[in-house]
RNA sequence: GGCCCAUUGGUCAAGCGGUUAAGACGCUAGCCUCUCACGCUGGAAACUCGGGUUCGAUUCCCGGAUGGGUCACCA
């Protein structure tokens, strides 16, 4: 056969040769260790969390490398592509601190462009550069055109259907599938040349020259060292419509654009073998490979599944409407990734995650669960320690679009707001309330007119003639001008004469000898101002909220009282 | 089913031949306290199972079990 021959029957039109495109891609000058990685989603839906954290990986570890992280779009299947899905990851991965370098970014307008120079950076684009190395394998024997079509394989298959894979005999599948391609391995000239003429569609395929007895060493710099088998699969170079599979397309590119490191999640592991074969034929140098473990989630029968796009907690856009902060989501992610980022943020509490020296080696090889009570805490933390007015336009801003009538209320007074969110901020030990921004209603919504009701009821037990008193003395008594130790003493002396202990010490030694004690006619106040048990300090409440509004809804208690 | 990967409390995880097996989240008891939220001090809770190797295995090797991933002209 020859192959030379045969390559110019194939791709007439394909007129450079690989050295003509290497040309193009000169090496990168970089500092010596610097890590060149890259983010390379198929637009065809939204970023995920699976997706984000890969990302993360790859962002910081050629960020803090001085390196050079790119955003590469993986079009290769129209099929499956959704129109502005690509805009829509490049908005998305921003909001979370994932910045590019160069890629396929978006310009000023909104649109997709490219910057850099190892472009076009969308793979649809780079038809002509796939199929110059295809024909290049082509001539040297190393790949092959199929006219099998893929209805015949199907056909063939018998099976390509999910709900059937799990009765698959796989090994049938295997041996027919394989005994079909090594058929068409060696097709005539002559043959081909027919259904070329014909106008038959073809595919190409690698020529494998594994064996999958033999097993190979390969050291994954998470997995450690692995032991896989030689690819003797002849899998598909360039579909039909001469657009090339993500195997090829990650070889071609991937070396053209000079990553040194690619990041991709442990599903790809399996397909590693084609990969290495596919360097070493093109004679491309291997990058160093990091396949992270998945994040995953528990399903009804409390097995663990790989977190997928319908899960809650996947669409990154689920956090947003939770209110949680894109800081707390990206916290929560490093410390999934290094297990020591929690100890390393403990002792450096003021620097940002950005400031972390991420550390390959500390990565889990297993994959581990999504817990909202650990991203919960890691916001509540990330919460407590912004500023009042931080918070204030953060809430008001989520509030706007997510909760109208709330975001209204913050909005036309927002330095009401600041000292609403400013109670109990800004010490060493400030509160922790808010787990999410939507929290921010339920604990503090009682300050606006429009949101108070009064929530919880008294307990039984306690007489209704000592509230009524309780509002009635206190009222008479308050001040807006004392502070709050007066304000305090005033309402021990409605205790005492009441017949409730001031002292809560003297209390708890013998709590017979009382009718209750100053914390139960201090909550006498506090439901008919806040409506609830528990709120934040009372005095400082009332201060913000004025002696008018307070004496209103201390009335309106009295009144419902009687 | 073949192949690959994994397996320390409920979750995330330190550990890398000899430890009272860290820590965080969650749960919980108590303290502090006008309630809450913090904070502090405690508590319950773990090495998947067999075989080896070794004076000694959570740690090394082999096998089983379990879980996950993958087996397309999808990425």
């Amino acid at each position: 056969m020859d192959f030379n021959r045969l390559a110019e029957l194939l791709f007439p039109q394909i007129t450079t040769s690989p050295a003509d495109i290497e040309a193009q891609y000169p090496a990168r000058q970089l500092p010596e260790g610097a890590k060149v990685t890259r983010f390379a989603p198929s637009p065809t839906g939204f970023v995920h969390f699976g997706g984000l954290f890969p990302s993360t990986v790859a962002e910081r570890l050629a960020h803090q490398s001085g390196g050079v992280f790119y955003l590469r779009i993986e079009d290769t299947d129209a099929k499956r592509e959704v129109p502005g899905a690509a805009e829509g990851l490049i908005k998305t991965l921003a909001r979370y601190g994932i910045e590019f370098d160069e890629g396929a970014i978006l310009d000023g307008s909104g649109k997709i462009s490219d910057k850099g120079n190892y472009g076009p950076y969308k793979q649809s684009l780079r038809g002509n550069i796939y199929q110059t190395f295809a024909k290049q394998l082509i001539r040297e024997g190393k790949a092959y055109p199929c006219f099998t079509t893929e209805e015949e394989l199907d056909a063939l298959a018998s099976v390509n259907k999910k709900e059937e894979i799990k009765n698959t005999d796989w090994q049938a599948e295997a041996e027919k599938r394989r005994a079909e391609m090594l058929a068409r391995r060696s097709f005539t000239m002559e043959e081909v040349e027919q259904h070329i003429a014909e106008g038959h569609p073809f595919v190409v395929r690698i020529l494998a020259d594994g064996d999958a007895e033999k097993k190979l060493k390969f050291t994954d710099l998470v997995k450690g060292t692995i032991e896989i088998p030689e690819n003797d699969e002849d899998f598909v170079l360039l579909k039909s419509d001469g657009i090339p599979t993500y195997h090829f397309a990650h070889a071609v590119d991937d070396h053209l654009m000079g990553t040194t490191h690619v990041i991709r999640g442990e599903e790809w592991l399996p397909s590693l073998p084609k990969h290495i074969q596919l360097f070493r034929y093109l004679g491309f140098k291997l990058p160093k490979y990091m396949h992270i473990a998945q994040i995953m989630k528990l399903d009804e029968l409390g097995n663990k599944k790989k977190l997928s796009k319908r899960d809650m907690g996947a669409n990154m856009d689920d956090y947003t409407r939770m209110g949680y902060t894109p800081e707390a989501v990206c916290e929560y992610i490093m410390t999934l990734l290094n297990s020591n980022y929690e100890e390393w943020h403990m002792q450096n509490p003021d620097k940002s995650y950005k400031d972390f020296p991420f550390n390959i080696k500390k990565m889990s090889v297993s994959g581990c669960l999504f817990d909202f009570n650990k991203l919960d805490d890691v916001s509540k933390n990330v919460i407590s320690k912004m500023t009042a007015a931080d918070i204030t336009a953060k809430v008001t801003d989520w509030a706007l679009e997510f909760d109208p009538e709330f975001g209204t209320e913050l909005a036309a007074d927002r330095e009401f707001a600041e000292k609403i969110f400013a109670i109990g901020r800004g010490g060493k030990k400030p509160r922790k309330d808010l787990a999410t921004l939507a929290d921010a209603k339920p604990y503090m919504g009682f300050f606006y007119d429009k949101l108070f009701t009064v929530q919880d009821q008294y307990p039984e037990g306690f007489d209704k003639s000592d509230i009524i008193a309780t509002l009635e003395s206190f009222k008479a008594g308050y001040d807006y001008a004392d502070d709050m130790n007066t304000w305090f003493d005033k309402v021990k002396a409605i205790a005492d004469s009441l017949g409730y202990a001031s002292d809560m010490k003297a209390y708890k030694a013998d709590p017979s000898a009382f009718k209750g004690s100053v914390a139960d006619v201090s909550m006498f106040i506090r439901v008919a101002i806040t409506g609830k048990m528990n709120a934040p300090d009372l005095y400082t409440v009332m201060q913000i909220l004025g002696t008018d509004k307070c004496f209103k809804r201390i009335d309106n208690m009295i009144n419902s009282l009687k």
